[in-house]
RNA sequence: UCCUCCUUAGCUCAGUUGGUUAGAGCAUCUGACUGUUAAUCAGAGGGUCGUCUGUUCAAGUCAGACAGGGGGAGCCA
C-alpha cells in the first residue's frame, strides 16, 4: 500500500513527539536548504520538514523547490524554531514529482487575484482559495445537513429541460442538430423534432417549478445543483454556470418562507464559523490587509468575523417593498438627490437603493417583501386586498451587505384560475404548461420556496468581492478556459 | 450590452514637457552563510513596452482601431 501517511491537519493537532510519521504534499518554500515548509492542503498550516545538514544528497535537496511533491518519512520533534511547536525531521525524502522553479508560476509571495484568476488550475495551492474552497465545501455538506435535518427531500430537477416559461434570463441551447444546413420545417424555421428530443431544448435556468411538483407529494424539498444562464453579464456577482439551491415546502406561507430563509442562512455560516474557523480566521486577517490599502472612504469599517457575527446574533431587518420606498424617499441621499435613479412605487430597485437600505440604513440584512405584481414572476402569489394599480405579489428578497440580492422567493400562487389568468396576461403559454398546472388541479395548496445563489453565499462568508474568485472554473462570457 | 480605468522583465510596479543604452523589489541562476519562517548577503541573466495603423526628425510616452483584464451599471441568484 502506497498511502499510510497522516495528514498534516492531524498531526499539528496533538501528535505525541517521537512518533515517526510519513508525510506527503507540495513544497510551499525551501528555507535555507534545510527547511522545507510542506502543505496537502488539509490545512492552511504548513509543516516544517527538516532535512538537517549534510544527510542529504545535494542532488536531492536541488530538486525540492517549490511545487514540487514530496514523500517525507520522519519523525515528530518538538520544534527549536519560533514558528510553530512541532516539525518533522525527515529520514528519507522522496521527490514523487518535480516542479522546474524557472517555469512554476506560484511564487512565495502574495499575488494578486486577477493573476491566480488567469491560473486557476493551480490557484488551489495558495492559502486564499485553499480555504476559500474548503469553505465551500463546507457549505455545501451544511446545506444538505441542514434539510436533511428538517426532512426535506433532496431532488434531482433535470439539468435539460424543453420549459421556456420561467422568463429568468437568456439560455443555452441543447441541440445535436448540424450547425450548417440544420433541417428546416415548411415555414423555413428550423425544424426540432428532428432533434435528439424532438423538440427544442434549453440548460435549465431553475429548478423551482419541477421542485413545486416534488413539494406536491413530499412536503418539503431542495435543489442543489448547477443552473445556467447565456446572459451578457459582467460584473462580479454573475456567472453564466453557477449553482443554486431552491428548496420548496407545501404547507408554507411567505412569512414561514421568510423565516426557513433567515435561520437557513445563520445556520450556514455558524456551520463554518464552527468548523472552518481557521480558514475564517486566516481570511479575517486577509481582508483586514486588503482594507488597510484602501482610503479611509472605501473601507468597510467592519471585519469579516465581525460581520457574521452580526448576521448570526441578529434578526434580519424585515420591509414591505412600501416601507422601502418611502424609507428611500425620506432619506436625505434622496433629498440630496444623490440617486443615479429615481425612486417612486412601482420602480425595480436599484442596486443603489438595495446598497442604501442595507449599508447605510438598517447595516444588517433586509428581507423586502411585497413587490409590485408587475415587475415579479408569474407564479408569485397576488396579495389579497391590495389598492387598485397597486397590486403586490407575496415576493421576498434578501439584501445583504455587500453582495444585494443574495435570495429570492415568494409564495406561490395556489388558485388556478388566478395563476392561468395571470399567466395569460404575461403571455406564458399556458397549454404547454399544463403539468404544472396540474399541481393546482389536483390537491393544491400554499406552498413557497425560494432560491440562494450559492456562489453569492461563498463570498459573502468568504469576503471575496468576486464571484470568479468562489468557484472552482468560471463560465464568464467569451470565458471558458479549463 | 453601456460607462470608466488599466496593459512595460516570470510577478508587483516606476518611467518627467515625446529625445542617448527602458529601471526597482521579489522570483530565477551562480556563489557565500547555515535554526530558517515570503531567510539573509554578493553577483549574473532576463524586455517585440498587448496588437495593428497613424502623427513626428524622433513614440514606452501623442491619436485611432482591435484584443485582453479590472471596477461600475443594466439583467439577476
Amino acid at each position: 500500500m502506497f498511502n499510510q501517511r497522516i495528514k498534516i491537519k492531524q498531526l499539528l493537532s496533538g501528535t505525541p513527539t517521537g512518533t515517526e510519521v510519513v508525510v506527503m504534499g507540495w513544497v510551499r518554500t525551501f528555507r535555507n536548504n534545510q527547511f522545507v515548509a510542506l502543505n496537502d492542503g488539509s490545512t492552511n498550516a504548513n509543516l516544517q520538514v527538516v532535512a538537517s545538514l549534510g544527510e542529504f544528497e545535494e542532488t536531492i535537496l536541488k530538486r525540492i523547490t517549490t511545487g514540487a511533491s514530496l514523500k517525507v518519512t520522519g519523525t515528530v520533534v518538538e520544534s527549536l524554531g519560533k514558528g510553530q511547536t512541532v516539525e518533522v525531521k525527515a529520514t528519507s525524502i522522496e521527490i514523487l514529482g518535480d516542479s522546474d522553479a524557472e517555469k512554476y508560476p506560484l511564487q512565495p509571495k502574495k499575488h494578486s487575484l486577477e493573476f491566480l484568476r488567469e491560473k486557476a488550475h493551480l490557484r488551489f495551492r495558495t492559502n486564499t482559495f485553499a480555504s476559500v474552497f474548503r469553505i465551500r465545501h463546507a457549505l455545501a455538506f451544511a446545506v444538505h445537513q441542514f434539510f436533511n435535518e428538517r426532512g426535506f427531500v433532496y431532488l434531482n430537477t433535470p439539468i435539460i429541460t424543453s420549459s421556456d416559461a420561467e422568463g429568468a434570463g437568456e439560455m443555452f441551447r441543447v441541440t445535436t442538430l448540424p450547425m450548417e444546413g440544420a433541417p428546416k420545417n415548411e415555414q423555413g424555421e428550423i425544424d426540432y423534432t428532428q432533434d435528439f428530443f424532438g423538440k427544442s431544448t434549453n440548460l435549465t435556468v431553475s429548478g423551482q417549478l419541477e421542485g413545486e411538483l416534488g413539494a406536491m407529494a413530499f412536503s418539503e424539498i431542495y435543489t442543489f445543483g448547477p443552473t445556467f444562464r447565456a446572459e451578457n453579464s459582467n460584473t462580479t456577482r454573475h456567472l453564466a454556470e453557477f449553482w443554486m439551491i431552491e428548496p420548496e415546502m407545501a404547507f408554507h406561507d411567505i412569512e414561514d418562507n421568510m423565516n426557513l430563509a433567515e435561520s437557513f442562512i445563520q445556520y450556514l455560516i455558524q456551520y463554518v464559523m464552527k468548523n472552518n474557523a481557521d480558514d475564517l480566521a486566516f481570511l479575517d486577517a486577509r481582508l483586514a490587509e486588503e482594507e488597510k490599502q484602501l482610503p479611509t472612504e472605501k473601507r468597510s469599517g467592519l471585519g469579516l468575523l465581525e460581520k457574521l457575527n452580526l448576521v448570526v446574533n441578529n434578526n434580519f431587518e424585515r420591509i414591505t417593498y412600501t416601507e422601502a420606498i418611502d424609507i428611500l424617499l425620506n432619506s436625505n441621499h434622496y433629498k440630496k438627490k444623490k440617486f443615479k435613479y429615481d425612486v417612486k412605487w412601482g420602480i425595480d430597485l436599484q442596486s443603489e437603493h438595495e446598497r442604501y437600505l442595507v449599508e447605510q440604513h438598517f447595516k444588517k440584512p433586509v428581507i423586502v417583501t411585497g413587490y409590485p405584481a408587475a415587475i415579479k414572476a408569474f407564479y408569485m402569489r397576488m396579495n389579497d386586498g391590495c389598492e387598485a394599480g397597486k397590486e403586490t405579489v407575496a415576493a421576498m428578497d434578501i439584501l445583504a451587505p455587500g453582495i444585494g440580492e443574495i435570495v429570492g422567493g415568494s409564495q406561490r400562487e395556489e388558485r388556478l384560475e388566478v395563476l392561468e389568468a395571470r399567466m395569460r396576461s404575461m403571455h406564458v403559454p399556458v397549454e404547454e404548461m399544463s403539468w404544472y398546472l396540474d399541481t393546482r388541479r389536483f390537491g393544491t395548496v400554499p406552498h413557497a420556496g425560494f432560491g440562494l445563489g450559492f456562489e453569492r453565499m461563498i463570498q459573502f462568508v468568504t469576503g471575496m468581492t468576486n464571484i470568479r474568485d468562489v468557484i472552482a472554473f468560471a463560465r464568464t462570457p467569451k470565458n471558458c478556459e479549463y
